[in-house]
DNA sequence: CAATTCGTCGCAAAAAAAGTTACAAATGTT
DNA sequence: AACATTTGTAACTTTTTTTGCGACGAATTG
């Protein structure tokens, strides 16, 4: 759960604001403060789990495959996290060390468990829900 | 959840190897396979947190605060996670984009959400446990 | 007093992440 | 058909973060 979710909640937010335009890589970068290949980078990920189609040329642009009620920060986290995000320390431990032999393969239990106690928190809140909350603190809305 | 975490389980499984002895930063660097001072670094959290005790001098070393049988792995997380670590995308939104001004108030909502997630599915798991796993894939464990 | 080991600082090196430039491919528009 | 727009992605640079390392004072033991 690093700053890559956070920065596609931000992205997926701006979507839903407008379900029925495109908004350009450009624009985002800009709305966000990042750049627009960073963006791209980010969104290929989430149009590779399904989440945002892509289209291009003028009037092109990216918009979310479904209702922003049907788009759960579970599914968010995992099309951001399943890219293998390397959690392990990754110094080899001494060879003769029955402790540094294992504890590496029984730590990725763990960190399943993990993420899946995540899931299961994230799957009720969805970006509509979480635009609301964030619109409702700004009367200045569009 | 980063390496952290996972050099701070290692290290806890080697303590609870040999409660009644004190092990050396030195010693767990070697067997670890990386720094004395980054060893000494994260039990300095951990001491903080209440999960082991240091002794300086001839003899001295650090050792679990309390059995292994206690300590659980949330408590590690709690420990080597609550130091702020930064999970945000810190980048300056634009700031006519009402989305951008309080999407990451929403987001520490959800990050605290998560990690409470996360410490509830870890609470049952204790180091004992974990290097009863561990030394149950070694025949050869001491 | 000498030896040991933590505790921590400061800096170097390495690794990871983010930003940038560039450009081909796709797809609209005129 | 020619042109403009925008994605998709590669390669490279810059920045940030993490890790490693040497040093040395403080504490403690013998």
């Amino acid at each position: 759960m690093n700053s890559r979710f956070s920065l596609a909640v931000h992205l997926l937010c701006l979507m839903a604001q407008t379900p029925d335009d495109r908004l350009t890589s450009e624009y985002m970068a800009i709305s966000t403060g990042t750049n627009a290949v960073v963006v791209r980078r980010l969104l290929a990920t989430l149009r590779r789990a399904g989440l945002v189609t892509a289209r291009r040329a003028g009037g092109g642009g990216w918009q979310l495959a479904r209702p922003a009620t049907e788009v759960s920060l579970s599914a968010v986290h995992q099309a951001v996290v399943q890219p293998e995000t390397p959690r392990m320390h990754r110094n080899e431990p001494h060879p003769d060390c029955p402790v540094g032999r294992e504890v590496r393969h029984a730590l990725s239990g763990i960190y399943r468990l993990a993420d899946e106690a995540i899931d299961r928190e994230l799957e009720p809140h969805t970006i509509a829900a979480l635009l609301d909350e964030i619109l409702s603190q700004n009367p200045s809305a569009a």
